[in-house]
DNA sequence: ATTTCTTGTTTAATCGATTGACTAGATCAT
DNA sequence: ATGATCTAGTCAATCGATTAAACAAGAAAT
């Protein structure tokens, strides 16, 4: 047997004033007297009252409920980027709808028509891989100027579509690890892991790309696959077994941390280290990589200032859709040494 | 200039019927025809009507939020039970209203008060270090037979609280880790990382203590500190910096695998590997724990069969709190050897 | 003394959907 | 012809708060 919730009315009931005098001076209303506001409160604690959101929502048709939508938790930096912004919106007085996606466009869409349905006042997205306009047409309808709630992108950033996005610098994320390896005397370099499904490996890859044709170097090998550790473990274990010809890379770039965990992991295991056979590079200086043994070389993404300015501009609810790019740091630790080719 | 959301009274006016009639059909009341339902859908699907729920349960007074309230989110193993209750929780047609407590009683209480007031349908709770009875007051007044709304405990255990609760065997998990590195010939063994704040801390302590005291061995060396990957590697380097007299650990059982991972980094930077020079066992088998080099020995933590029981009890809202204790199980990999001291 | 301000509170409409009670009209039974 | 039953809806109350507008009563102004 379920005793009822008290409700306003309760408390007013209790007080002897009516509802709406009560709703005010709960809200601390100076148009209440000093005495009636005390009475009001005194009898919501003493009663036990529960304001009801919903309700007040309701009636202000505004809510305080903002959507996170993320591709996938599985990968450590996406729970990073979430902590983050947990924190932000929390110091903004706003709640978490969480949406994990995994990946999934229909996963993906499901939540964004729940976050309607809720009445969410933001959206913060860090879209599916693969994801184009019209999979956002549930928040944005074809023809309309402005999406049905205000929207942010984080980390992957989406073309054509003019919604404000926060992203690091990914292009010159690239460049900073092909240009550190460069600078290490490396000339046979392998790209390992991210392919063409999200612009985070397009633009890491490319600028990459572009660091070692500049410096006038053999383009990048390509191995692309998951990021996954073990995805890393295994493209290390193949590296390393190949014959030592002068094609063989002496250097790697991660597209993620994530793999570079998993390279360091299967170079031990080869039973050499990093920086004597086969230097890595990460990218994303997750928490855990400076206290890896040994210490991942990475390019930092400044995850935080993401998820704050996100979340910041999502509460503005500036009109006019922005795209940040968010520079890039590196990050020098122990897993690139001197090429030994030379 | 934000056009007024489509609601119900449009479509229902579109169509010619009243929102009584258009509510019935798009709910697929048998009460309303075939004809006048299609006409209803077509409507809202036309002019981009959107549900809300908000309306819907206020006058239901029934929600479909689930409040999940994790003390940490900065340790990856919690963010592997929120992986596993997001998406149990998903499959039974709830939505996550997500909290992180960081470890503060404040923040824990603020997030309550606001899953109340959100009307949450549930609450999964993993409580923040030192709760107790008296912290869950907002959720369970003083007097009341029952929480305010249907609650279960997750991996942390609190006395006192009739509440549900669904955990990890960890007395079990303690003594399992202390007998496998008994089993493997060693008799100095320390304990690095949790103290009394945890039930969790203490149970595995304790359970690891009584294995040690069952096979007439010295008891437990201690080595309380933060669950961190660089306490581990603190305590690592601490450990092997000591002079080898036989009162040197030649094991260590770690609280957390974030500690035996951090552990684990100190000893290859020193120079060995941790079954040549100090075993080291964790305990809850992270993700990461069999993809480093080398593989954690750890003993798992069902994290999956937590997080499903607990949200399927919560929906269940059974009157009757149990405590349900999942059994942990050994994982044997590559960071404990044979005592090499005898 | 009458008007005008204040101050503190009440009245009633409203947010958007749900639902029990009711009804108009058709169908069927006696 | 009268009543019973059924179908497909409509009506109106309701969930719990917020808020514009109305109002009563005392204070200040004219």
């Amino acid at each position: 047997m379920t005793t009822r919730r008290v409700t306003l009315r309760d408390v007013a009931l209790d007080v002897g004033v009516t509802v709406a005098t009560a709703s005010m001076a709960l809200r601390a209303n100076p148009r209440i007297s000093q005495q009636t506001t005390a009475r009001v409160q005194e009898a919501a604690l003493r009663l036990g009252y529960i304001y009801n959101r919903a309700a007040a929502n309701l009636r202000q048709t505004s809510s305080s409920l903002v959507a996170v939508c993320l591709s996938d938790l599985s990968n450590p930096v996406f729970n990073e980027f979430l902590i983050h912004i947990e924190e932000e919106l929390r110091a903004q007085d706003r709640l978490v709808f969480l949406g994990i996606a995994r990946e999934d466009l229909a996963l993906q869409h499901q939540f964004l028509q729940t976050a309607l349905e809720q009445g969410a006042s933001g959206l913060l997205l860090l879209p599916v891989r693969g994801t184009t306009r019209t999979d956002l047409t549930v928040i944005w309808p074809e023809g309309r100027s402005r999406p049905l709630l205000p929207t942010a992108l984080i980390s992957r950033a989406l073309e054509d579509v003019p919604v404000s996005q926060f992203l690091n610098d990914d292009f010159v994320a690239g460049q900073m690890a092909a240009q550190c390896l460069i600078d290490h005397g490396h000339k046979r370099i392998i790209w390992v892991g991210g392919g063409q499904e999200t612009s985070t490996a397009r633009n890491r890859q490319a600028g990459a790309t572009m660091a070692m044709a500049k410096a006038g170097l053999p383009s990048l090998e390509l191995m692309h696959g998951p990021t996954l550790r073990q995805f890393g473990r295994h493209a290390a274990e193949h590296i390393l077994g190949r014959p030592a010809t002068p094609e063989r890379p002496t250097a790697a770039i991660c597209f993620s941390d994530l793999i570079a965990f998993g390279m360091v992991s299967g170079i031990l295991q080869s039973g050499t280290t990093p920086a004597e056979s086969l230097s890595v590079i990460g990218c994303d200086d997750m928490e855990e990589a400076g206290l890896l043994y040994p210490a991942l070389t990475t390019i930092a993404v400044d995850k935080a200032g993401i998820g704050q300015l996100a979340v910041q501009s999502l509460l503005r609810s500036e009109h006019q859709a922005k795209k940040v790019l968010l520079p890039p740091q590196l990050v020098l630790r122990a897993t690139v040494g001197p090429c030994k080719g030379a």
